[in-house]
DNA sequence: ATCAGAAAATAGAGCGCTCTATACAAGAGT
DNA sequence: ACTCTTGTATAGAGCGCTCTATTTTCTGAT
C-alpha cells in the first residue's frame, strides 16, 4: 500500500480511500491509484483490513456434514442471500466427526466473522449457547428454541401430515412408517405421523428402522412378513425408501399397484427415473436465505429470539396411487 | 489480551507466548495466564495474529460446486491431510456460476492463506496461471500440465481402459460409450475408449450425450433402436447409466441378461440396491489428500511443477454380466 | 482581489497480535 | 564477593490497513 502510495504520489490514507470506493475522492486521482495499483498487483490484505476496521463483512457456515446435500443446499441458500447484502461467506466443516462441529464453530469464532450460521446435527441447542453468547447465531436445526439465538427449521409435523392426507386420499389405512429413533429430525416425524393418523381414525403403524438404505430393506421385509401387511409404506427418507422399493421389487410386488411407498427429504435419488419416488420436498435452499435474513436483521441490532418453521411440499411421482380393492 | 495480561499480572508479550504453547514459560504462569483467560472469556483475534506473524497457517479450498460430491470429497481429502499438518481449511466456493471460480480464487488470494486448492471445472488453466503465480497453488484438474502450479487428476484413460477390459472379458464386442462433450473429463474418457477400442481390434461406438440422465435415457434410445444394438453400453457417467438403465427397464429388456451396462465416478447413485451398477471408482478424497501434500511442499519451498496421474479401480456390480449368446 | 465554505487530501493514532532484542533474576563457577 | 551462564519475563517496534481530525486546495460569489 505504502508502494503504491508513493508510486502515484499521494498519501497512504487516500489509497485506502479509493480501495473502499469512498465518494470523497476525485476522479482524477482514483484513476491515478487504480492504475499504480493494478501496475504494482498490489491488493488489498483482508486480514489486517478487518483488524483495523474491526467487522470483516463475511459470515461464518458451520456445516455438520459436507456429503450430504441437505448441508450444501443450506450453504447455497446462504450464499445467495449473503452475496445480495454483499457479505462474504466462509464455510467450515465438521467432517461428521463428534468433536468437529464444535472445532469447526470455534474457528469462526476465531475468525471473528460478523455472524454464524449453524447447520448442526450432532449435539443439543446447549452446546452452542454460549457461542450465541458471542457473536451474532441462527441455527438451522431442530434446537429447543433456545434464547440466545435464532433458529429456522423444517416444519416435520406438518410434511408428516402432508403424507397422511396424500395417502388417506388414494385410500389408504393400513400405512407404516419406518422410523430413524432420534435421528435428527426423525422424532418430530415419527410424532406427526402419530398424530394425523390418529386424527384420521387410524391406527398408526410404526416399525425401528434409521436413515440407510438397508433398514428400508429390512423394514419392508418385517412389514411384508405380517398377516395383513400395509397397504402403503412412508420411510424415514428417501434413500430409506429406496430399500423399500428394492426389497419390494425383488418381492415381485407393484409398486404403486400393489403398494404404495412414500419417501421424505426429495433428494437427488427421489427424481431418479428407476425409483420416481413420491416425497416430501423440504425447501433447504429457502432455509439457508432465512436464517441469512434473522443473522442479519441480528447483525444490525436485533436480540429478541425468533423460531420459524417452514413448510414442506408435497412431491407426487410414481410410488403412489390408489388402494387396491 | 491487555486485560487478561493484567488480571494475570504479567505481560501482553508473555500471554501472547502462552498462547503459542511456547517451551519457554514457566509452568507457574502458563497456569496463571491460562486461568485468567478462560476466566475473562479471552480468545485470540486470529485476523491480527496473523497479520502480525504474516502468516495463515490455513490453506484455502476453492470448489466449483458443492453440490457434487466428486468436490466436497476432494474438499474431505485436503481437509484430513490438512489436519495432519496442523492446518485449518476454509472453503470457498463458485456456486457454479461462471463468474463464481474467479471471485472465490479472488477472495482465497486476499485472504492470504498460505496456499490454494483449486478444484475448478469450468476454465482451463490458464485463468488461474496468475494466481498461481501470487500463492502455492495446486489443481485438481485436467489442465494442460501448467508450469506455475502443480494439478492431480484422475486418469480418466485408464479409467476407460478398464471399463473396456471388463466388458471384453465378458465377451462383449459391440460396445457404446455414450459420451459429454466436452464437459470435464469427458474428452479424455472418450479417448480412452476409443484407444482402448482399438487396440483390442474392436470398432468403438460413440454416441453423443451429456452427463445428465435425460441425456442417458435418450441415448439408449437411438442405441436400442439400431439394426444390431450394442451388448454393452458405457455410459459417460453414473446419472447417465441411470438413464440407460430406466429406458432399458421401460422396454423390457433385462440387465444384465439381454445387455450390459456401466458407469462412471462411483457415486451414491451407483450403490442403490435398485441400480446396483458396475461403474468407475474414483478415489476423489485420494485426489484431496495427494493435492495437499503436493501443496505443502510448495509451501515448503519446491518450485518445479509435478504432475500426478492417480489410477481408478473398477467396482463391479449387477449390471453387466457375460455377453447374450 | 478577497474570502467563506465545500471538496479533496493527509497525518497519525490505533486495531490486537507477534517477535526481536533486552532486562532481570537465580544459581554455577572461581 | 565477583562475573558468567541459563532460564524467564518484558519493552516496544512493527504487521497493513482504517478512520477521525486536520490541513490544504479549489471553487464561486462578492
Amino acid at each position: 500500500m505504502e508502494d503504491v502510495a508513493r508510486h502515484a504520489g499521494v498519501s497512504r490514507a487516500l489509497v485506502s480511500l479509493v480501495m473502499n470506493d469512498s465518494p470523497r475522492v476525485s476522479e482524477k486521482s482514483r484513476q491515478k491509484v487504480l492504475a499504480s495499483a493494478s501496475e504494482l498487483g498490489y491488493r488489498p490484505n483482508l486480514w489486517a483490513r478487518n483488524l483495523a476496521s474491526g467487522q470483516t463483512n463475511t459470515i461464518g457456515v458451520m456445516l455438520n456434514d459436507l456429503h450430504n446435500p441437505y448441508f450444501t443446499e443450506l450453504a447455497e441458500g446462504v450464499a445467495a442471500t449473503a452475496a445480495e447484502s454483499g457479505m462474504q461467506v466462509l464455510i467450515t466443516s465438521g467432517w461428521q466427526q463428534d468433536s468437529g462441529e464444535v472445532a469447526a464453530t470455534e474457528t469462526l469464532l476465531n475468525l471473528r466473522t460478523d455472524g454464524i450460521v449453524l447447520g448442526a446435527a450432532r449435539f443439543s441447542g446447549e452446546v452452542f449457547e454460549d457461542v450465541a453468547q458471542q457473536t451474532p447465531t441462527v441455527a438451522v436445526s431442530n434446537f429447543d428454541k433456545p434464547k440466545t439465538m435464532d433458529t429456522v427449521c423444517n416444519d416435520e409435523a406438518r410434511g408428516a401430515e402432508l403424507v397422511v392426507e396424500h395417502l388417506t386420499n388414494l385410500g389408504h389405512t393400513r400405512i407404516a412408517h419406518i422410523d430413524a429413533g432420534s435421528a435428527p429430525g426423525a422424532p418430530q416425524r415419527r410424532r406427526g405421523f402419530t398424530q394425523a393418523m390418529t386424527n384420521a381414525g387410524l391406527a398408526p403403524i410404526i416399525i425401528e428402522g434409521d436413515y440407510r438404505e438397508e433398514a428400508g430393506r429390512a423394514a419392508a421385509e418385517s412389514l411384508m412378513s405380517l398377516h395383513e401387511p400395509p397397504t402403503a409404506i412412508f420411510a424415514a427418507n428417501d434413500l430409506a425408501a429406496s430399500g423399500v422399493l428394492t426389497h419390494l421389487r425383488e418381492l415381485g410386488v407393484d409398486v404403486p399397484g400393489d403398494i404404495s411407498v412414500m419417501g421424505y427429504d426429495d433428494t437427488v435419488l427421489a427424481g431418479l427415473g428407476l425409483l420416481a419416488l413420491t416425497t416430501v420436498h423440504q425447501p433447504r435452499q429457502q432455509f439457508g436465505s432465512r436464517a441469512t435474513e434473522l443473522l442479519l436483521e441480528r447483525i444490525a441490532g436485533r436480540t429478541a429470539a425468533k423460531h420459524e418453521l417452514i413448510a414442506p411440499s408435497l412431491v407426487v411421482r410414481s410410488t403412489t396411487g390408489p388402494v387396491k380393492e
